[in-house]
RNA sequence: CGGGGUGUGGCUCAGACCGGUAGAGCGCACGGUUCGGGUCCGUGAGGUCCGCGGUUCAAAUCCGCGCACCCCGACCA
């Protein structure tokens, strides 16, 4: 650590989060191109991630499985959008056992077409249906540009693949996903999001619809932060995903993916944190509550650590998620300083006069310095602290929600959209033609982001050419 | 792919024009000191100076070739 503070989100806010995501230990880079190094304390998030969408997936059927990294090269032929989507994005391995391939591999950038070609062997009735499977773990994407878990080559995730017996039952999959992702952003990481439709334009190469949610960054840039598709029979048909339905005719299978990926570590950075540094939502952190014990001499040490250790246990049989920062090379300050950067919510302070007045002192992380500073009394501490955390959380959404309101405006005419997408986000009608769409790129970098599921009452006029327009859409820069 | 830049302890960089035994800060280890908001002092470990070739008594430094990385542009979930 050359510098102690990081710039501030003002100064440099790529910079900020460059240097936030090595100092706080989330990741770090690896010597190859493109690619990061998840840190523990950084996995440790990911797996708090992953636990609760695991657990909500389950709840609704389905299971998971593994499918191989490596995937033939001509499977990505076979469906026409889709190999045109990912062909720059792909690394294709050539050489095997010293060998030249006779068939080309490429490493999995997702897995439609693999997964594609078993559910062809899989499916033969309708009894086979619904496969709701969902699979976890990494995918590579040729990337130029790096930014740790926002852009890499590598990235983890999961990916759910869905065959269903019908269209309506393979939108309402999609849909009940969709609002799994909601849930897990408002509920869990504390951001609101958009959900909606995407553009033509912005579809995943091969669906027939495309669905997101949609989070504002502090710097106002949109991050998609998941996606849900209906792929209606595209890839049946490329794959010859076909059964018997209960009339004994043949019938191409409906099916769906859906993925959050590690990305979402990188708007849930972006959204909470401060110029102090990382700042997580409990319910995700890894750690929710650290124990400073201050002391001067072996004599206070000792008083003082008999309390620290106390709390220590009794928080943690409470289910807290707590650590003990007994280093005794370095200065208190220099610990607060320390778990700032890591985004630890709580911060527990026990020193002699603590000990002398049964008391402890709190620091909420979301509410710097004095004001975010409070003594209670070391009775019932636990709960003390889980009502804390609970406001923590609550705290976080209402700020990040008053955030996202007020940074979105529906402009009057187009000059005033393109002064709002400047910085902030454009809510208007749109009449869902590509060229008004690939005007406002052209002329802002601003592209549309989604069209919400929530629309207001009425139609209106496209705010590029002034043609009716039945729906509303959210234009912004987005990463 | 086009333009610009940089390669020197773990990190950030000085040294290079003007060739002569490789340096600083931070980090790390050890000892002490300190601890209610980024303590201070001392001791110490750690380097094929990106690679190959050339010039020279002598190359981190000069010359040639190569490689890697970074920035800007173009392209892109």
């Amino acid at each position: 650590m050359a510098e102690e503070k990081l710039p501030t989100r003002a100064e440099d806010f790529a910079e900020w989060y460059n240097q936030l995501v090595v100092r706080s230990d989330m990741a770090d880079y690896a010597p190859v191109r493109g690619c990061m190094v998840v840190k523990p304390y950084g996995w440790a998030l990911w797996e708090n991630i992953t636990s609760w969408l695991d657990a909500e997936f389950k709840k609704t059927g389905h299971v998971n499985a593994a499918f191989p990294t490596l995937i033939p090269l001509s499977f990505f032929e076979k469906e026409k959008e889709h190999v045109e989507g990912f062909a720059p994005e792909l690394a294709v391995v050539t050489h095997g056992g010293g060998e030249e391939l006779e068939e080309k591999l490429a490493v999995r950038p997702t897995s439609e077409t693999i997964i594609g070609h078993m559910y062809a062997k899989w499916i033969k009735s309708w009894r086979d249906l619904p496969v709701l499977i969902v699979q976890w773990g990494s995918v590579l994407r040729w990337e130029l540009r790096t930014k740790l878990f926002l852009r890499t080559a590598e990235f983890y995730w999961h990916e759910g693949h869905t065959a269903h017996a019908s269209a309506e039952e393979a939108l309402e999959e999609m849909y009940r996903i969709l609002d799994i992702y909601e849930r897990f952003c408002y509920e869990e990481a504390a951001i609101p999001v958009i959900k909606g439709t995407k553009s033509e334009t912005e579809r995943f190469a091969g669906a027939h619809t495309t669905t997101s949610i949609e989070a504002m960054m502090w710097d106002k840039r949109a991050l998609q932060s998941g996606t849900s598709h209906y792929f209606s029979t595209n890839f049946s048909k490329a794959f010859d995903i076909q059964f018997l339905n209960r009339g004994n005719t043949l019938q191409y299978a409906e099916t769906t993916s859906w993925a959050i990926s590690s990305r979402i570590i990188g708007a849930i950075i972006m959204v909470h944190g401060d110029d102090q540094g990382l700042v997580l939502p409990p319910r995700l952190a890894p750690i929710q509550a650290v124990i400073v014990p201050i002391f001067r001499n072996d004599a206070e040490k000792g008083k003082v650590m008999d309390v620290a250790d106390r709390v220590f246990l009794e928080l943690k049989e409470a289910g807290i998620r707590v650590k003990m920062d007994d280093r005794d090379n370095v200065s208190s300050g220099f610990k607060f300083n320390d778990w700032e950067m890591r985004g630890v919510p709580l911060r527990v302070e026990i020193g002699p006069k603590d000990v002398e007045k049964g008391s402890v002192a709190l620091a909420r992380r979301d509410k710097p310095g004095k004001e975010g500073k409070t003594f209670v009394s070391q009775a019932d501490l636990a709960s003390t602290v889980n009502g804390l955390l609970a406001d923590v959380q609550s705290s976080l959404l209402k700020r990040a929600t008053d955030y996202f309101n007020a940074n979105v405006h529906e402009p009057k005419d187009y000059e005033d959209l393109k002064q709002i997408v400047a910085d902030g986000w454009a809510f208007a009608y749109w009449c869902e033609s590509a060229e008004c769409e690939a005007r406002v790129k052209q002329d802002t970098k601003a592209t549309t982001r989604n069209i919400p599921l929530n629309q207001p009452e009425g139609e209106g006029t496209c705010i590029v050419c002034g043609r009716p327009a039945r729906r509303k859409v959210y234009f912004a820069k987005a990463y």
